[in-house]
DNA sequence: CCATTACGCTACGACTCGTAGCGAAACCAC
DNA sequence: GTGGTTTCGCTACGAGTCGTAGCGTAATGG
């Protein structure tokens, strides 16, 4: 997760995981005070009990801190198996609802994608530790769905990795979208309706 | 537009128009040039050759100079009757696309909506000045299909709404996390898939 | 014990912010 | 014209943040 040191040092006095754990809480608790544009690194030393330069030496700056202290949210994301695809399309998509919700998800996420359309490395890290390691939850339930026989197989390895990234954009953009833009709850309504839709289509959902 | 005087005054020396247009033009420039974080509002008033005060005058900060002068690259959206639903929707999704992936649109919209989750003033303005005012397309195409009998008629006006919200978080959410989150250009054969993918759903998409 | 690295603390120049104060300019009503 | 009103450009200012340097101390491994 360090951004200075990909590869710690054997020797010398090892880096307090401790502080590690605090800084990030306190991240997250100062974007839920301030909001990513008034959140101070300087303010978060002092909440986390650390000296600004530890801060300093661990991150390269406001945005991989962010993105940091952000990614852990995402990581209590389950596909529990609800026996339908369209069961667990509404599970997954209420979790990750429920963590775009927070308010240190909001403000602190949109924030960094936004710095990231300048910061090719922010983008990379944005995508490493977000993006891809949830794509593993669409992964397995088209897998799941495939083996149901609710999803036809793909065959073709290069078209299939297009549809699940196809998929994954729809999901995450609409929820982002709804919950940030609209400022609509995506609530248990909302993601039923949304789940059709997915699922069947404009043509088919209002049968 | 402006945020100070929503009632121009009828007496005394009016503002000038064009000190408007080159403040809102310069901060696009700079938004190119500098991205969301580095622009200042010091530099917005030199390039735009006004005095520093001149732009704090009509603009409360850097968040509602933004939504302005970033609101004004979505006006040119439009809907051409290409014949058929889909088709049409390609048209307008290809036309968004096109308008995302410019970067003064890319890094100052993700920033200002970033913002707006802790500013419920701010998130208004981008509603009122981006959102609301596109959701027209979504209406229109949708009134096309029905009358081509492409759609099926939806008597209660209040699920109709819903509908065409959860219409517009979909696709604008969809291209939105395409082009920034994903970083994949949202070229003609994406927008193919997706919309098939919004047509059919995920059961029908394969066929 | 010694080399090495992390840590806390202080201090610093550079920069941006948003505002105040001024005289001049542009408009309207009379 | 003349007076009243508002905007404009300019300068200057205190306040706050940034990111770094320097120093002595603490913690680890050989």
């Amino acid at each position: 997760m360090q951004s200075r040191t990909p590869a710690p040092r054997a020797t010398g006095r090892p880096r307090s995981a401790a502080a590690n754990a605090a800084i990030l809480a306190a991240t997250r608790a100062a974007l839920v005070e301030l909001g990513w544009s008034k959140l101070t690194l300087g303010d978060v030393a002092t909440r986390a009990g650390v000296a600004k330069t530890t801060l300093y030496r661990r991150w390269a700056g406001k945005n991989e801190l962010v993105v940091d202290a952000v990614a852990e949210l995402f990581d209590e994301l389950e596909l529990p198996d609800r026996g339908t695809l369209a069961a667990d399309i509404e599970g997954v998509v209420l979790q990750f609802a429920a963590i775009l919700a927070r308010p240190e998800a909001k403000s602190g996420l949109m924030a960094v994608v936004a710095e990231s359309t300048r910061d090719d490395l922010l983008r990379e890290r944005i995508r490493a530790s977000i993006v891809e390691r949830q794509k593993r939850l669409v992964l397995e339930g088209r897998a799941r769905a495939q083996l149901r026989g609710e999803l036809p197989l793909e065959p073709d390895p290069g078209e299939a990795a297009r549809t699940v990234d196809l998929i994954f954009d729809v999901v995450a953009g609409a929820v982002v979208h709804r919950t940030l833009v609209s400022a609509e709850p995506a609530d248990e309504e909302w993601v039923r309706g949304f789940t059709r839709l997915l699922l069947l289509g404009l043509t088919g959902a209002a049968s």
